[in-house]
DNA sequence: CGAACTTTTGAGGAGCCTCAACCCCAGTGG
DNA sequence: CCACTGGGGTTGAGGCTCCTCAAAAGTTCG
């Protein structure tokens, strides 16, 4: 691929590409190569090292560790401009799978670390993202271990919101509007969440019924006030059907539903 | 302090001071500073920036994250030769503190990315450095949000008894017996699990009535037999309380409790 | 020894899981 | 054309795990 072809990916402009100059950009592109995985296919088992390095340029990964018994836990969802494998080598002991149809940019590996080597931004830029990714998970810990099931779904889609506010809302009716798809079924995002298909269902129909979220079909998700849904998502209560009663004070409660 | 204290230094061994050569070690040394923090004492709060990156030299630290309404989730535990603080700025949103007592190895922060920027070796070991930390907040991720809290306890233990393998067991009349200090309460044990502290005791004290922990005091925990801790920190029924009945196709059953 | 704190233990309840039925939709084939 | 099938989703009833509240027991330290 040349690296002209680089001018509009998502990773040039977000992602690690945008750490190279042009002639280095020309050097990893030349070794690029683009793969596509249909939903549900396997990337790479655990136990097994990627024979390369990627960026997403489209659709959305999963991050999976299986238990021997069969309880899985989804630990990352990778979005585009997100880079797909351990970068110093060996195996992370977590399953990749594409959640919906994804494309890959891909590096063989080997080619990979010469350029990560030669250009000390890579690296910079490779520690950046890790660190991101880090803060992430550390991020989610706190909601599997102290989150509410109401709580949970609640955040799942508010950080699914703010990755694609600006992509929709518009002609929804409302002012400040998100609209977006989701990418995991409801089975998925139970196994992201640590709950059962059956909580997340009910825990969806319950923020519709109050207005926080609508829905379009099974996958499409309309929310109409982000500061509710960023309510919803640390409050463990949830009491409010519609608007609360104004406080005596003036002052508006913290859990609004 | 002059770089030849650094020849017993666990962080010059196994942490990052080992990417270093003598005299990259002797220009990080020249800046670098021993601070002590009693148990209980805050290293850095959340939303501030560290103005220094560190070793633990001595003692556990533990990052934390607390909801507004006060739930608190301990998102990781760092142990001698482990590095504390964010290196390429900015605040991590977690908040350090002393678990037990603290002996940190401190290095301005400026002074140290020159270092970082000088020493390509140190970049790559803070990227190996975070790579792995990533994978164990995954794995906690796994814990947190599908084993059940005998799991949660008994993992909890493995994991300790792993680091303090080797420097313990001899004279306790078991073989391969491991013995060490808890470095948390068992509140503090309850806020990394994402349990309560009853339900942090009550499985103590399970795993003490059925022979797979000893307790010496408190803190003192003796391991007997590392097979059985592991197999019940992945285990969701623990039902033996002693040795299982043998089966009758002569196979050992995944769980032995 | 007594006060403050941590840990253990118990009783009861809530939240989430389990099991099951049913709905919707798309594909398939008689 | 429609029964059949399978996957995904929703809803309900009941139960289990873990949380909440409470009190006693153990530990630490003045």
């Amino acid at each position: 691929m040349p690296a002209s072809g680089c001018d509009g990916c998502i990773a040039r402009h977000k992602g690690l590409c945008s750490a190279l100059s042009p002639d280095e950009l020309a050097r990893l592109s030349a070794v690029a190569r683009r793969r596509r995985f249909a939903a549900g296919q396997t990337i790479v088992d655990d136990q097994q090292e990627l024979p390369y390095l990627a960026n997403v340029l489209s659709g959305v990964v999963k991050l999976t560790k299986t238990l021997v018994d069969g309880r899985e836990q989804i630990v990352e969802l990778q979005f585009p401009a997100d880079f797909v494998g351990r970068p110093l080598g060996g195996p992370s002991g977590f399953r990749a799978e594409a959640a919906i149809n994804v494309e890959l940019c891909t590096f063989a590996r080997s080619r990979f670390e010469q350029v990560m080597r030669a250009v000390p931004g890579v690296e910079r830029r490779l520690l950046q993202h890790t660190l991101d990714a880090l803060d992430a998970a550390r991020a989610w810990m706190v909601l599997l271990g102290r989150k509410t099931a109401a709580e949970k779904v609640a955040s799942f889609l508010l950080i699914l919101a703010q990755r694609f506010r600006g992509a929709a809302g518009a002609g929804s009716g409302w002012v400040n509007a998100v609209r977006f798809e989701l990418p995991l079924t409801r089975g998925e995002m139970a196994d992201f969440l640590g709950l059962t298909i059956e909580t997340v269902s009910r825990n969806m129909t319950r923020l519709r019924s109050i207005g926080v979220i609508r829905l379009q079909g099974m996958r499409t998700v309309i929310v109409p006030d982000m500061e509710r849904l960023t309510a919803a998502s640390e409050c463990p209560l949830e009491h409010a059907a519609q608007e609360p009663a104004p406080r005596p004070d003036g002052m508006r409660a913290v859990c609004v539903g």
